[in-house]
DNA sequence: ACGTATCATCGTAATATTGCAATGTATAAA
DNA sequence: TTTATACATTGCAATATTACGATGATACGT
């Protein structure tokens, strides 16, 4: 069916669900890193970088939008994409968190 | 088109991003909790636990150990599912690495 | 005002994902 | 041996994703 039934699920893990699965993208983790190295930060930079056409970037900027972690301000007639710090910290705390979960090493086959 | 362009990206944006793609899913976090939660581990107390249907939950084990975060061994008739302690740890890993990414919070915007 | 550059959005084609019923396979119980 | 139980796999329908060309919108330079 394609159609995921959030309802079934917690807020947190359809939220958490929701974050890996932008993430779930090379082109996006290109993305995120590409924003990263740079000093400054980007536009579409990213289209010659990745050999996207734009159109194809702008729609992996508006999912990573989608979950905070980048914002973009306009700069004249480019825009500025960069890493929103504080929700980059969330989500790594998030997934972090996932991954602490209490384990006992010893518990099965 | 549906298609990733996985060629144009390094191996290791393809991989980090495949393991997010996994767990991009609520249904597969879902899963994990509770193999987590489970003091033995667990069969399909997953298709009651999450109320979908017994296929849909062994589509969703697939993907799991796709990227080996699980493992299934038999025991009798029944399929007794836990965390492959090893690579769990790889995947905490790399997705640790890549949000300790060197940050300069004073980059932009 | 006009043209150009930089993006965002729309529409569309190709492919992938999700979910399930039906069916297959193997083990255990009777 | 037969039956039931616990899964995996197959085949499908519905929906989502990916990618791009075409088209908007906005800002800059002239």
């Amino acid at each position: 069916m394609g159609l995921t039934k959030t309802e079934i699920f917690t807020e947190a893990q359809n939220k958490l669900a929701h974050i890996a699965k932008v993430l779930g993208h090379p082109a996006r983790i290109a993305i995120l890193e590409q924003i990263l190295q740079r000093e400054g930060c980007i536009c579409n930079d990213l289209v010659f970088e990745t050999g996207l056409a734009q159109a194809t970037i702008s729609q992996h900027l508006k999912e990573l939008k989608s979950i905070g972690i980048i914002r973009g301000s306009v700069s004249g007639k480019r825009m500025c994409y960069c890493i929103d710090q504080e929700k980059w910290e969330t989500v790594q705390e998030l997934l972090s968190n996932f991954f602490k979960n209490p384990q006992n090493s010893a518990n099965c086959c």
